[in-house]
RNA sequence: GGUGUCGUAGCCAAGUGGUAAGGCAGAGCUCUGCAAAAGCUCCAUCGCCGGUUCAAAUCCGGCCGACACCUCCA
């Protein structure tokens, strides 16, 4: 089955042909880097992610780009509270977000542009509009002019006759219309800024997009992903930057956009306080688990982040590595290069291929896991074993070896004494060879009030783990 | 006010015309000294109302409800 994707221009699901074949291009916009990331963040990264690995099933050659935005008014204002140059705001969390990334089990984009180091190609794209009759320089600023491209409001399907009734729009006097939008704005000497023919400024909040996937993919590339709430005004104007400079084209082919991230119903603000950072929730979760989280919904849904969902990411890892455990057991498939060959079932890729429909995906690996099970012929068994655990990985998914998933778990949270827990085992394990299971159960019970469970294997040793609550 | 998305079992979630995938939790049974794991079995008629059709969760209309964007935001 060919990759079909929902593309938010024509509203309708659409075969992918790339422009090229050879290179595929992807531009996805990244993050703001003035503080961490939290898991509305994390949830865009891991579906461009998802799209990235499949489209790596499907063509040889992916350039993947990310962009780092590192300059904008937010960063400007924390580093005039701390006193800083933005560079080392910007350095600082662009580090943490590409390690949180990481720790959710995200491959690295091929290219992480920032926009501090593409000052020349915003000017030289500013330069091109304002020739061409699509901007105009008014008071420092420099803006786009809506009006002169009639087309505008053709990706989020907004007609702006209808938008300006109760839209709470505050113009700026020195706008020709009011939807113009700025390309560039002056800085004064407290703010970080570049020389420019329209004075010291720097660029405004669109352009950097147009200027960064200009250098690295093209005028026209397959597909720009991000956030919904990106669509309107955010890509609808970068859209309208990218077609009215340069030479003309599509810009990009598919635009794909995926759902919020939602905190027990309602949206994560900081207001509400209900915002989940990435780097806390790595605390408390292996970067596994919050990916399958992310990932447990269709990429369009809004995904509502609460506790049942933590836990059930954390029931379903478990599981899908115990099986990973006992295969490693029967097979020592770590010796072996079986894994690093193995590709994932073709209905696995068919089910990414039809949209990213992972909830497919994972019915198909639950059944694997069943089949697995069942097998009795080792052949077979370690087949079907090397299978799963392939369609698995393509997903990000199972990357450690499942003894260290397991040892892990019990690192976490609550302060152990091992030794202490050692001992008792130790000591259970010889009341249970002398039937004494009155101590036996004493023991269990001791360590069940301190939140260690005991599990008994078939091969007579006993392993424990920490449980919550 | 405009524009969209969505409403499937306790929870998560597919399915978009032919009589409801999968998972988590739960219940029962098998196995096990106990517990866990594993296996078997059970657990919904798809927000409401009306229409189209031989046939609708799936199409159309209306209503109710939730959410998002129109302002920085993934």
């Amino acid at each position: 089955m060919a990759l079909t994707l929902y593309n938010t221009e024509t509203r309708k699901k659409e075969q992918f042909v790339p422009f090229n074949r050879e290179n595929v291009t992807m531009y996805v916009c990244g993050p703001t880097v003035y503080s961490y990331a939290h898991i509305g963040n994390a949830r865009a990264a891991v579906v461009f992610d998802l799209l990235f690995r499949v489209l790596q099933l499907n063509y040889k050659k992916i350039t993947y780009v990310r962009n780092f935005t590192d300059i904008d008014d937010k960063i400007n204002k924390a580093a005039s509270e701390q006193n800083v140059p933005i560079s080392e705001i910007t350095r600082h969390f662009a580090n943490i977000y590409q390690k949180d990334m990481l720790s959710l089990g995200n491959l690295a984009p091929t290219l992480e542009p920032k926009v501090t180091e593409h000052i020349p190609q915003i000017i030289k794209i500013i330069s091109e509009l304002i020739e061409k009759g699509h901007a105009y320089e008014a008071e420092g600023h420099v803006l786009f002019n809506v009006p002169s491209y009639p087309e505008y409001g053709s990706l989020s399907h907004r007609d702006r006759d209808d938008q300006i009734a109760g839209a709470r729009v505050e113009t700026a006097p020195f706008k020709k219309d009011a939807a113009d939008f700025v390309l560039w704005k002056p800085s004064d000497d407290s703010l970080p800024g570049w020389a420019s023919p329209w004075g010291r400024g720097r660029p405004g909040w669109h352009i950097e997009c147009t200027a960064m996937s200009r250098e690295h993919l093209g005028e026209n590339f397959d597909i720009h992903g991000g956030g919904q709430d990106l669509i309107f005004p955010h890509h609808e104007n970068e859209l309208a930057q990218g077609k009215c400079s340069g030479n003309h084209g599509k810009y990009a082919k598919y635009w794909v956009h995926n759902g919020f991230v939602k905190v027990n119903g309602s949206k994560m603000s900081k207001s509400l306080g209900n915002v989940f950072l990435v780097h806390d929730l790595l605390e408390k979760y292996p970067g596994e688990v919050l990916r399958y989280c992310l990932l447990s919904s269709h990429y369009r849904q809004p995904l509502d982040w609460t506790d049942d969902l933590t836990s059930q990411g954390q029931e379903v890892l478990d599981k899908f590595y115990r099986t990973y455990l006992e295969l490693q057991q029967e097979f020592d498939l770590a010796r072996h290069s079986s894994l690093d060959e193995a590709q994932p079932t073709q209905e696995i890729v068919d089910a990414l291929n039809d949209d990213l429909n992972m909830s497919k995906v994972f019915a198909v690996l639950h059944r694997l896991i069943a089949e697995i099970r069942k097998q009795e012929d080792p052949e077979i068994k370690k087949s079907l074993g090397v299978s799963f655990i392939a369609s698995a990985r393509i997903i990000g998914l199972m990357n450690f070896d499942p003894e260290q998933w397991f040892q892990k778990e019990k690192a976490t949270s609550i302060k152990i004494d091992e030794l202490y827990i050692e001992n008792l085992i130790q000591e259970r394990k010889t009341a249970r060879s002398e039937k004494n299971f009155k101590r036996a159960d004493e023991i269990r019970d001791e360590l069940k009030s301190n939140h260690i469970v005991l599990e008994d294997k078939p091969d007579g040793t006993t392993e424990w783990k920490i449980f919550e609550q």
